[in-house]
DNA sequence: TACAAACTTTACCAATCAGTACAATTCACG
DNA sequence: CGTGAATTGTACTGATTGGTAAAGTTTGTA
């Protein structure tokens, strides 16, 4: 009937909050369809693929902002401090100190891992080498910024399962001060 | 028309395990009965709640099988170094060195935590606690037993999902050494 | 042997699921 | 205007979902 002035591009956000807050199963395309106000056939239309394509484009779209935002800032900064610093101010506001879920992380969690096993992957091998690359820059020996930037990654996921379970935001501001330190 | 020696406390186990992989909106009644073995009749008769009743069994089941083994320990063995590392060792064994996943964190990133925020909130809430008694029998005053404690509990939580996403249970048992060395 | 409780099988239900088909509509562009 | 492509609404499918009903079978006990 109508032309929505929608674009994929525009859709992508809302499914990834989507898949936040309901995971890959629990986002029905009743749901889907709900929140982002489109048909299936709109639906179908910019995704053929389905829940599958959709998941796909919303972990690219994650990949990307990190990507943008945080890993190449780390890599490339020729003040890793500040870089680092700016890492644990974006990763705290990304995440709402810690009432927004990682995405990926529930996802590796999940029983639909398999099904996305590669860019779930590369998000975090990508996030560990980009921190890492910054550690050493600030002086580390390669192999204990390897070790380091493991350790933080996976500390900043535990903070989030922790914050939620708990239901309180300041565990994960806590964790958050004390990555920061001893990345410092 | 049979019996079969079935009792709900060995049902508990396999449904745990079922959980664990397909997570709680993925495990369906389809499938727990293939993997226990038991038709819907059976599973309703231990069951009369149906899935929650299963989900609320497992969390109390894995509940009781920390406290046992890991919190009364910890609060109160007279040698608490001892039992921190005797706490390092069951948790690498019972993860499997991070191949299995925590129901009660997968719990907690879905979708489901509210259903069950009660049982997610007293299982951290509880190994947290018990931590923290036992670092401040080993010295610390209780402000900074209470931080460790939490850090620990998180850093479990972060390798279980690194571990997973990367795909390498070496990632986990690197962040249960540093863990232990931290603790002790 | 009798009988009640525990347990199991089977068939069923309405709701929901992801996905398809296609006609109706709107847009960009000539 | 007019035309073809892009977009959307609606109705549908077959499979699967969690859950129910009730009849059948086994068990322990007396």
């Amino acid at each position: 009937m109508a032309k929505t002035i929608a674009e994929r591009a525009d859709i992508i956000p809302v499914l990834a909050e989507i898949f936040r807050e309901y995971g890959f199963e629990g986002a029905s395309l009743a749901v889907v369809g709900n929140r982002t106000g489109l048909g299936r056939g709109s639906l179908y239309h910019f995704f053929p693929g389905g829940k599958e394509e959709m998941a796909t484009a919303v972990l690219l779209h994650i990949d990307t902002w990190f990507e943008d935002r945080i890993y190449r800032p780390l890599r490339e900064s020729d003040d890793p401090t500040a870089a680092i610093s700016a890492m644990c101010r974006a990763v705290s506001d990304y995440f709402h100190s810690g009432c927004r879920v990682c995405v990926v992380g529930a996802f590796a969690l999940d029983n639909v891992r398999d099904r996305f096993a590669g860019a779930i992957l590369d998000y975090f091998a990508d996030w560990k080498h980009a921190l890492a690359t910054a550690l050493q820059k600030t002086g580390r020996m390669p192999d204990h910024a390897i070790d380091l930037a493991e350790e933080a990654v996976a500390n900043i996921q535990g903070a989030l399962v922790l914050a939620r379970a708990l239901d309180d935001p300041a565990v994960f501001e806590r964790a958050m001060q004390r990555i920061e330190k001893r990345l410092l």
